[in-house]
DNA sequence: CTTGGTTTGTGAAACCTTTCACAAGGGCGG
DNA sequence: CCGCCCTTGTGAAAGGTTTCACAAACCAAG
């Protein structure tokens, strides 16, 4: 049991536990490996695999008490408390993110909106005023925001999240394109569209190309 | 060379193809797979290998070409014709796609946005007529949009999809958070901030646990 | 033309993830 | 209490991806 977890397994520990909340909902108590997997598009096999990284939570013959294994992965995936976010850029997507009620609905709340734009600076976005960049570190550390959140143009978008680390966030979700390094242990994610854009982009390609020879 | 080529490479070869943008800009004539690499945070034989799959590109001692290398990966990618995309829901994250110019300037033109919201119908965002889902079809078929974004709430998108998907698009680039089973051969990207943002909270409260059992 | 320094392309090895398959355990009906 | 059916938890096998390491090839200098 437990060693370095994979970040597919994460992912879909993250799904597992949507379903089991709609489970929840419907007032279902148990439910089975099998029927865990079908909306990850997983196995039951691996359900089981990735639940046995952490310990021993069904039952055999019966499955998986749906409450009990709610508060288990809340735990896992540390989702029993609530994170604050820190947002820097406040343009389009920065903007969407503000306006998105899911994010609050999941525990991710934004505390925080920085931006170097003098004509935004002051003015409330979402109910949420917008500082300037130089009350980034005193702001942070003040609300004890522990992620922070880059939606800025690419060229700064590195000299940010250095700032945002050196504030002393735990971790980093990215929205320019270009992939950050890690540094100091700080975690970060890239959500990079063009990326996967370009993946589809592919896989038409290729589709096209295959039919194009088979004909 | 060339079998079932993984997600993993292919989203490599997007970085190495903005790289070696950037140096054509640069004027760079050469580049080795050991610089190439780099910026993705990648190794030198994974670039290599990863081309290697599409064929023989470089020159021993030497490197691989800056031109013939972008003009190669703009091949394979499916990036030197451009992409039209129709997307279905203008809300706050459909808006701020609409609104990015990120995509027009790679070869990702939204033609077409669609809307169940009586308000918004007919009204423009960013140029572009918001129109009511009962055109999708002929619009998606009129202007031969290839790809299709999902940007509705979650109860509704995988009928949306669905409807995308019999509307002839050949892919779909998913922001609701659920996972959509690419029916058909029709590939489906899906992303979701939100599982991105449990990634990361895990991440934290793993490290939590480490240095809290450690102290 | 030859030599030396450099970098590719690629099998083989190492590593990691997923799937298989089955013993062990639990519940339920009789 | 017994026997049957069901489902978990998990080693072992299979499958996939990344790293290693080196021969082959190229360039430049002499």
């Amino acid at each position: 049991m437990s060693g370095r977890i994979s970040d597919s397994t994460v992912r879909r520990l993250s799904l597992y536990l949507r379903m089991l909340r709609d489970l929840e909902r419907a007032g279902v108590e148990f439910v089975s490996s099998s029927q865990l997997a079908e909306p990850s598009g997983a196995t039951s096999a691996q359900v089981r695999k990735d639940l046995s990284h952490f310990g021993s939570f069904g039952k055999r013959g019966r499955g998986y008490s749906v409450d009990g294994l709610v508060r288990a992965l809340e735990e896992i995936l540390g989702l029993s408390r609530s994170w604050r976010l820190a947002l820097v850029g406040v343009g389009k997507i920065g903007s969407a993110l503000l306006g998105y009620g899911g994010l609050a609905a999941r525990g991710f709340d934004v505390v925080a909106a920085f931006d170097v734009d003098e004509a935004k600076i002051g003015t409330r976005a979402h109910g949420l005023r917008i500082r300037p960049m130089r009350e980034l570190r005193p702001v942070i550390a003040d609300y004890g925001a522990e992620i922070g959140v880059v939606a800025t143009p690419t060229e700064v978008a590195a000299e940010v999240a250095a700032e945002l680390e050196r504030a002393g966030v735990g971790a980093i979700l990215n929205f320019a394109p270009i992939e950050l390094s890690d540094v100091n242990g700080v975690p970060i994610r890239t959500v990079d569209i063009v990326l996967e854009l370009e993946g589809l982009s592919y896989l038409m390609s290729e589709a096209d190309r295959r039919t194009g020879s088979d004909a």
